[in-house]
DNA sequence: TCAATCCCTGACCGATCGGTCAACTAGCGT
DNA sequence: ACGCTAGTTGACCGATCGGTCAGGGATTGA
């Protein structure tokens, strides 16, 4: 078993890519420079460019399905601890696939592929399990501001984010606190937001 | 006087385009075909697609300018009721140009032009207005979530956010909460927050 | 030894990109 | 009537895009 393989190499440089150059300004010319071969083994081991995206994104689109699924949509209506284990899962969530949720949530409206769409529903569906009133128009903003935040700070901004590398855990718990403060997940429930292993796209 | 130059047309028209399809995805000949003239039109009122950028977010910018200038930086780090005026300008200016907000903070890291990175020092000096404590992980997480979240929900998110044209005086009391929540601006202030015109793009 | 399969590659394709240019039209001052 | 200028355009340019294809090692099983 080798350690690493081409095709393994690829999805890797192409989600470095992806997230920090955006979709249309990466050239599948670039991925290949990048992963050291020609043009023409990438579309060897994927068939198209957006076949690659797929390729880089669903890994995490099937993590949140999971994640998705298991907490149930019933059990967290009405608030309380399940909740705040969802946001737990959640973060440990966006930590280990930030590019790859930075791609899908903030390049979205430019990207025009079946792996985006199943995105941007998976988007909505996990928006109805923070909005128990869907008229309520700061409960958009709160979720919306809650998302796309994430998303920007953990992938889309050096300049302002911290040192995502250096101090996991302290970010971890940050994230926590914000999230769920903008979330209304109530935070006195010290028990549910014990640690959880994490690990590194 | 005409109302509406052909210039004008282009600007309006390109905002749009490099919000909601991105810079980089967005083709001179789309920007033509959406304002009823050819490609070698756009090219005469704009030297170049970057200099069409610049002239597109350079309106904003000025006014982000303004805005840190007028109130100063030495006054918010004492926070209180100023730190809360200048949150009441920053919304208004969100909501104003909110296109523009989206485009050079979620497409700055996949765009190499000046005008970009004018608007990543602009950020930048912005982070500073907030963060009393420039060590603290926390600090920087609320001012990168409020940003990145701003942003994504005003362009980025016709799925998740509110309808925006239809009710924005609700969403601009709700986005003075949530960001004021995050940046710790105190809200027991309710003389500051009371209300400003704003118009749209 | 031979054939088959897996990876990988350079050469090539049509399409589209951003950008240039000469020419045309319409108005406007003289 | 004239020339000047601003605005607009189609034709065209080199470069690069995503994608195709025939073929060249290297490994493997018979």
């Amino acid at each position: 078993m080798p350690t690493t393989t081409t095709a393994d190499d690829l999805r890797r440089v192409a989600l470095e890519e992806f997230a920090s150059t955006g979709y249309h300004a990466t050239s599948i010319q670039q991925i290949a420079d990048r992963a050291g071969v020609s043009k023409a083994t990438v579309l060897y081991h994927f068939a198209s460019k957006e076949a690659l995206l797929e390729a880089v994104l669903s890994p995490a689109l099937d993590q949140l399905d999971q994640i998705l699924q298991n907490v149930g949509l019933a059990g967290l209506r009405d608030g309380g601890a399940q909740r705040a284990l969802f946001l737990e899962q959640f973060v440990d969530f966006l930590l280990e696939h930030r590019s790859a949720v930075y791609v899908f949530v903030n390049q979205s409206s430019s990207i025009d592929a079946p792996v985006i769409t199943r995105a941007i529903r998976e988007i909505e569906l996990m928006a109805t399990f923070f909005e128990e009133h869907v008229d309520s128009v700061e409960q958009r903003v709160r979720f919306g501001v809650a998302l796309g935040g994430a998303a920007y700070l953990l992938a889309g901004a050096p300049q302002v984010g911290p040192a995502i590398t250096a101090d996991l855990p302290e970010l971890r718990s940050a994230l926590l606190a914000v999230l769920g403060d903008l979330l209304a997940v109530d935070p006195r429930q010290p028990a549910a937001l014990a640690s959880a292993s994490i690990t590194t796209d």
